[in-house]
DNA sequence: ACCTGAACACCGTTCAAGT
DNA sequence: ACCTGAACACCGTTCAAGT
């Protein structure tokens, strides 16, 4: 008949390399889940055999750190763009970095549990010490203050990256769980909670990341008030 | 003779529950490693057999669940105390949060991937949503200031846990490549780096931490100033 | 040089059988 | 009611054998 069983479609010789392979778990990963990214599902999305992949990785967790770092790639990919407003480079960075990590909340959601530091954040780092640089905080003070922006800004993208990932009923459960058991507290044992539990925000609301953002950056504008920490040179 | 083999310590009828078993689970993750608490380490340590977890948590992604919920009872188990700084009580939370945190950072470093909210949490939002309030948010600010404030302490503290949890030799092959591979980039490509490279804290500096929560508080004490997202109320 | 086949150790989970 | 034994499906990893 025209259609042979073809049991074992072969990849051509040299048409397995790192980015292929990556591009394909990311593609498992956005449509199955992180769980469903195992090497007998790259082995199929890939049709090739599961193994061939060690050629390429050592193991599992390198793959996993080349999952991160392509996130970072994407971050960086159309360029950072410097303005003469450094608040405004700030929040669009950071948006950048949150976009990226909810586009592929499955891997976003490991990011911070893998803190591997990998080529492509080379360039997040740079731009984010140029942007406190000019707002106008001495050497010191721009690396303490980049350090703690560009991780809280990871560390918050990967947590609701996170919720994100869930699946749908384990995440309305989440968002529920909020909305029920929390109003049923007793308002004398709760009494803050009972004056604002309609003000509070969803745990998913789209508002608080860049809440967060506005508050790191109200602080720094701010400036030298309210420094903690040692390393505070009162030189000037 | 005296010492016969003795090959199945049985355990007595009652005496497995869920406490017994999430203490158990904290000893097998502080001692050897997340991924060292499997159903047959349970089973050694327990001295009982592996499947008899499963009378006590439907699955072991439950288990997790009451491990993330143990360290919210560690952080309330003194009671949080109020004073007439709410500032002050903001640090001492957050600091409760960060400790317990690093404390078991074999389980904290999940925290920030499972964001179920449990029993113990409840205390934790009321004393949050006080400092708040006292700090002379109004309910709306007070709310979104509670959400932001509370989930960058969990976020953070849950990033620099997985960090610690990291073995020694991955670890500092992590610190490593901040001295190393930074250093080794152009300074005419990265001038921003160039000029800080020695300012900038490592990746487990103590000081970063409370440096982030002193920022948030700067901003918050800011006031109204920079608030960003809807709901903004020029009311007043 | 690169890919494949088979095997190994291990883990989460289920379920019928014991006490 | 509670625990145990055995089995099942599945996964990461290794390694000798193929082309």
């Amino acid at each position: 008949m025209a259609a042979e069983p073809q049991r074992k479609p072969r990849r051509p010789r040299g048409s397995l390399n790192q980015q292929v392979i990556v591009q394909a778990a990311l593609r498992i990963a956005d449509r199955d889940g992180i769980e469903a990214l195992t090497f007998p599902a790259l082995g199929r999305e890939l049709e090739a055999h599961p193994t061939a992949i060690y050629r390429h990785f050592r193991d599992k967790d390198e793959l996993m750190l080349a999952l991160v770092d392509a996130l970072h790639e994407e971050v960086t990919a159309d360029g950072l763009p410097v303005t003469d407003d450094w608040a405004a480079d700030l929040r669009a960075v950071a948006g950048r970095i949150h976009a990226a990590f909810l586009g592929h909340a499955q891997v976003g959601q490991i990011v911070a549990a893998r803190t591997a530091r990998r080529p492509h954040e080379f360039a997040v780092v740079e731009h984010i010490l140029g942007c406190m640089r000019r707002a106008g905080l001495d050497d010191s003070e721009a690396a303490r203050c980049y350090r703690v922006f560009a991780d809280a800004v990871l560390a918050y993208s990967s947590m609701e990256a996170a919720l994100h990932a869930l699946d749908p009923q384990a995440r309305e459960a989440d968002l529920l769980s909020w909305e029920v058991d929390y109003r049923r507290l007793p308002p004398e044992q709760y009494p803050n909670l009972a004056a604002t539990i309609d003000h509070i925000p969803a745990l998913d609301s789209p508002g608080n990341f860049p809440l967060m953002v506005e508050l790191l950056i109200t602080a720094i504008r701010a400036g030298r008030a309210g420094r903690a920490g040692k390393g505070t040179e009162e030189a000037k």
